[in-house]
Parts: C-alpha cells; sequence; structure tokens
DNA sequence: ACCTGAACACCGTTCAAGT
DNA sequence: ACCTGAACACCGTTCAAGT
C-alpha cells in the first residue's frame, strides 16, 4: 500500500486490477466495472490493462473464478465425516442454505459467476478448475446418500434454481430464510 | 410491409421497435440489441424510441414479456384435465420438459427473462402479468398433487436450475435431452 | 404528438511511442 | 516487458428544432 512500489507501477498490477475489479463489483455494481474506470481505480491509464488480459471478458472471467474459489469454501465449511446418512441428508441440507445464501450474500458477484456476461465467452483454466471444485464438493455429499446417476445434477439444480431466482428477484422470501430454503429444497428425494 | 405506412413513420412505432428488438436478440444476440441499432433497422433515428420507452432497459423488459408469455403458452399446452394424481404427475413432468426445452430453444430471450440485464429495473405492468401468468401455469399441476406450501417453489426451483445450468454452459447433455430431463426432475418428491 | 440532427459523456480496443 | 496518450468506432441519453 505504501511501500515498495512504482517501479513501474507496484509490480503486480494483474492482481490489483482483479482485486479492484472484484471489489467494485461487489460495491458498485456489474455496470461500474468498466475497464476505464478499473484503471482509474488502481491508477494507470485505461491501456494498461491490456498488457495483462486479453480484453475485458478476461478479467470478468478471472473474477468470477474468485467467485467460485469462495463458493467452494462456504460449501465445503459444510461438509463433515459422518456415520449415517440421515446426518449426510443434513450436511447436504446445509450446502444448500450455504449455497442460497451465498448467492443472496454475493448477488452481483453470483450473477457474474453463472450470468450471461461471461456465458459465451472461453473460460480460463482458473475458471474451470474453481467452478468443477465447487460442484465436486456438493456432489461429495450427494454420492454419501445415493449412487444414482444424475441425483447431483438434481440436487445443483433445485439449489441453483432456488437461488437465481431468488436473486434475479423472482421469488420473494418472506420470513426466515434457513427454514424456507430448508423447506423448499426437503422435497428432493435422493 | 408496403403500404398505409409513412404518416410520419407506419403509426405503430412502439410495436415496430419491439418486434425489431426480439428479432436481433433471437438471430443475432444481447449485443446486438443497441438502441441506436434497433432504430437503424426499424429505419427511424436512434432519438425515436425515446418517445415510446423510458429507457433501453423500458424496451427490453418489453421484450422480456414477449418472452414470458411464450413460456406460458408452452407450458400451458402441458396441462391437461386428468383423472388421477398420478396422471397430473406426467403433466408436470412434461411441463419441466417443456420449461428446459424452451430455455434451450431461446438461449438469449431467456437469460434476458431472467438474467441480470433486467433483475434491478423496474418491471412494467405486462411484465409483472405474464411472468407470474407462467409460474401460475406450473403452480396449478402441482396443486392438483400436493397441497404443501413451497412445493410449487421446489418444482419451479429445479427445473429453473437445470435449464440456467444448462443454457449457462454449466452443464452439457450428452444423450437423450427429453430422458435426462426426466431423470433429473425425478428426484422431486411432491 | 411524433420524429430528426447534433451534441455530450461515456464505452472497448488498438497502436505508435516512450522507459 | 510494461505502460502512456491519442485515436477510432461505437454506446445511451438529452434537447432544441422541425412537421
Amino acid at each position: 500500500m505504501n511501500t515498495a512500489k512504482r517501479t513501474y507501477h507496484h509490480g503486480d498490477l494483474r492482481n490489483a486490477l482483479l482485486m479492484t475489479a472484484l471489489d467494485t463489483l461487489v460495491t458498485e455494481g456489474l455496470d461500474k466495472v468498466t475497464l476505464r474506470n478499473i484503471a482509474k481505480k488502481t491508477g494507470v491509464s485505461q491501456a494498461a490493462p491490456y498488457a495483462h488480459f486479453k480484453d475485458k471478458s478476461a478479467l470478468l472471467v478471472e473474477v468470477a473464478a474468485v467467485g467460485f474459489s469462495k463458493l467452494k469454501y462456504a460449501l465445503s465449511s459444510e461438509l463433515k465425516e459422518c456415520e449415517s446418512t440421515e446426518e449426510y441428508r443434513y450436511v447436504l441440507s446445509n450446502m444448500g442454505v450455504a449455497y442460497v445464501e451465498f448467492a443472496i450474500e454475493n448477488k452481483a458477484l453470483f450473477r457474474l459467476m453463472f450470468g450471461d456476461v461471461i456465458a459465451e465467452f472461453p473460460k480460463s483454466e482458473s475458471y474451470s478448475i474453481e467452478a468443477n471444485a465447487a460442484f465436486v464438493c456438493m456432489e461429495g455429499a450427494v454420492q454419501k446418500i445415493s449412487g444414482v446417476d444424475f441425483a447431483s445434477h438434481s440436487a445443483w439444480s433445485i439449489v441453483h434454481g432456488l437461488a437465481s431466482l431468488i436473486v434475479d428477484n423472482r421469488i420473494q422470501v418472506e420470513g426466515d430464510l434457513k427454514t424456507y430454503i430448508r423447506e423448499v429444497t426437503k422435497f428432493l428425494d435422493i
């Protein structure tokens, strides 16, 4: 923040841009995440980012990768070794709650991770790794309960759909959020 | 297309803009749906749309409303009077297939209907009506099977989540799509 | 009432040039 | 290798002016 920079900048412009973009996304929303604005906030010229990212979408993909890493962490925090299938059902239910809560607490980031902004762009390796890891974490809990193919897709779908519908204002939850999530996901019988 | 226009334009510029926008969205993608481009394609000046829509998002909300109307039609086509709960289960399964197929066949439109582009903007009355009608159609089938609150939210979530994950390239389906959708949604026990 | 033309303040991206 | 300044081709939106 104060020393050992200004060699040509602080030496790690790529990471600085990434952090500025993430922070801006979270605090100000996606439409404030322009390459020019991020560059300005980071203290470099508008053309500087192109030395580190192919284009704007490449930056956004990397921000989304950070998001998936956070989601993975939120999910894996719920994963514990259990002794019964019933206990693993509870773990899975907790993961569902964590998933939806993550989406609500990180609306703009969640939308970026899954939404149209990035959907048709080439994904970086780090994006693929982190995104896959998040899903695999959930899949792990499912497999402790059911060996059936598609069971994990089913669990992911219901939780992702619920998160999306809430985040995009198609469903508004009244009453206790955790309780509501458990009620809705309870209908999943794997 | 040829006669009775040029009063000042063809008299129904609002609708013409809407249709041009929908067509452009479907055939060329969201990033080609700029107000300037739509105006040009419709044959009017770049400022003309502002006589009919407050801003760009107001146009997009209206396009989304058309999308919901189409989705409602796709879902309601599956709704029939049945004599047993088991038959209604099959109807609901068909609706799930129709929902996901609609999403896949209308990617850009589906993303617009639910996605971030519109999420934080004020919704028009027609949007609210059409969006609600689509959901109510599905809810109707659910209520023939279960009287439990949240059961319809659960059905909507799993189907919407699956559609979203496929459309946004997080899941790629191999094999027969209809079969896959039925396998995944089968875990819903309402 | 409905539309145009010009203007303003933004974008993403490129490219020669500087250190 | 990393960054700057200026330029190009776009945006959304506003506003005086025309019919």
